[in-house]
RNA sequence: AAGGCAGGUUGUCUUGUCGCUUGCUGCCCAGGCAGCAGGAGGAAAGUCCGGGCAACACAGAGCAGCAUACUUCCUAACGGGAAGCCAGUCCGCCCCAGGCGGGCUGCGAGAAAGGGCCACAGAAAACAACCGCCUGCAUUCCGCAUUGCGGGUCAGGUAAGGGUGAAAACGUGAGGUAAGAGCUCACGACCGCUACAGGUGACUGUAGCGGGGGGUAAACCUUAUGCGUUGAAAGGCCAAAUAUACCGGGGCUUGAGGGUAGCUCGCCCAAUCCCGGAGGGUAGGCCGUUAGAGCUGUUGCGCAAGCCACAGCCCAGACAAAUGACAGGGAGUCCGCUUCGGCGGAAUACAGAACCCGGCUUACAGACCUGCCUUUUCU
RNA sequence: UGUCCUGUGGUGUAAUUGGCAACACGUCUGACUCUGAAUCAGAAAAGUCCAGGUUCGACCCCUGGCAGGACAA
């Protein structure tokens, strides 16, 4: 399905420090992106459901000293849509700095996220044949607007680029253990 | 008909595929699917003004500060708008030292409260005497020369003339005088007061009386009027979470500190409290949050801004932030070709709600309407 | 969403009761040198972000825009 949901954005404070402080990042002109593959197969989700309430289950991802000063971890609300019911999760940027007018920053961003619509569908049925979960986010970073036919063509590219770099990532892990 | 200026209205339509979002209904279960209905603007922008709304425990006073400034009206209110008055400027007409009409501009109170400032130039820039003009039985000066005359010096008078300047102390004529001067007179211009007439009023006209030393208040200031502060990141409820562990200072009814936001006074609160350092927790949901000084139409009142009455209507509600993408067709505009049927191409603006209204300002392809001006053609 | 600040040669800064737009670095030309650097001499380069207004006169005062920046979670 070309769908694009609430769901599948990243928008919740937490997962997007997570994303920029631990996550790994490339360049594709125009897009600057940065990728964050949840792939251990035995990690907990993410996320959980319990009683209708959605809660967060990260705790031995935490460092001690965190988990210790603050006694009633994981136990915390969260909206629905911070749920991981696709394994990607995205967001899209474009700065403030180089387009000044609202409309311009909207009409980019929109192209973006019509693209991605079209096109994201071989990269789920990717992640999920490896039972990978991914964070990831899109920094459009050229000065001037390109048209869509040529950011769709990058956003391809990126996907491709993305596929290997998790492949290889995925590969060195078990060799690791 | 074309062009220009001013004002107002409007600001692409439609089909298909895929997609986002809100509300309602139904079905599997807290999400998805199906159906129906809705989904950016005239400026949503700049944040320049004014309000609504909310919090600051309960009365305040004075000073300071800020804003505004012709009149009347409109408005919830305004620094906004309408109509006028006055001033400046431009144009046209006429019976042309003037008058009338029209357009544009104006933060347009007070300089007879007070000081401050007015560069350069100029004698002098604000209680004006440098040169000039005039007077003197003032003179131990000089020359001619003999009780005088001329010059100098001194003491006075005088704003008629003087290369300047943005601005020079009412203008012209006559009288007057030693020389002069609104010193006096006539005419004219200006300012103030009074009376009468018109107007709600700013003000205008006429008559009389009085007056003769500038400008600057979008520099200080004075007068009048208004203003408590902070903004939806306000504020309320729910959920989740923890720690004052530690260090320094102050205070406990003889009061640290706070309400109180620039100051002072007053009033009130106040002890496991206050300030600083160093740390710890949270980053989620709902309400506020879309029915309102609301929109549309008609009649009436008013020069107008606008107001009253009646009828009908419900018109985005996101929250790491939706309202979109692609393809085809049509419309109007421009360009090229033309067999005048069309064909091909280009461009289709400014710009995106973030608590909500009323204005102002700024940006804007094109289309339409009204008024004025210019040119051309026809009658 | 709100609050505040700043715009002057190519660059960084001055200019103050409102009275000639100045300085340094850089650029260009010449001299010195076999050549360059340094040094010396000289020149050009803004009319003050834009548009109005007050004033005799505006970088300065007032109004409205434009551009850039800072702060508040």
């Amino acid at each position: 399905m070309q769908t694009f949901r609430k769901s599948e954005r990243l928008c919740t404070f937490r997962l997007k420090e997570l994303l920029f402080n631990q996550g790994q990042g490339f360049f594709v002109y125009p897009f600057r992106i940065v990728y964050h593959g949840l792939n251990n197969p035995n990690l907990e989700p993410l996320f959980f459901k319990q009683d209708g309430l959605v809660y967060e289950g990260l705790a031995e991802h935490l460092p001690k000293p965190f988990a210790d000063q603050n006694p009633s971890w994981p136990y915390r609300k969260l909206p629905p849509s911070a749920l991981f019911t696709h394994p990607v999760k995205i967001m899209v940027t474009v700065s403030k700095k180089n387009y000044k007018k609202a409309t311009d920053r909207n009409l980019i961003k929109r192209r973006i996220k019509e693209a991605w619509r079209k096109n994201k569908e071989v990269f789920y049925t990717f992640l999920e044949d490896r039972k990978i979960k991914c964070l990831l986010a899109f920094v459009y970073t050229s000065s001037e607007i390109l048209p869509y036919k040529e950011i769709e063509s990058k956003i391809i590219l990126t996907l491709q680029k993305l596929k290997e770099e998790l492949e290889a990532q995925k590969q060195a892990e078990p060799s690791g253990d």
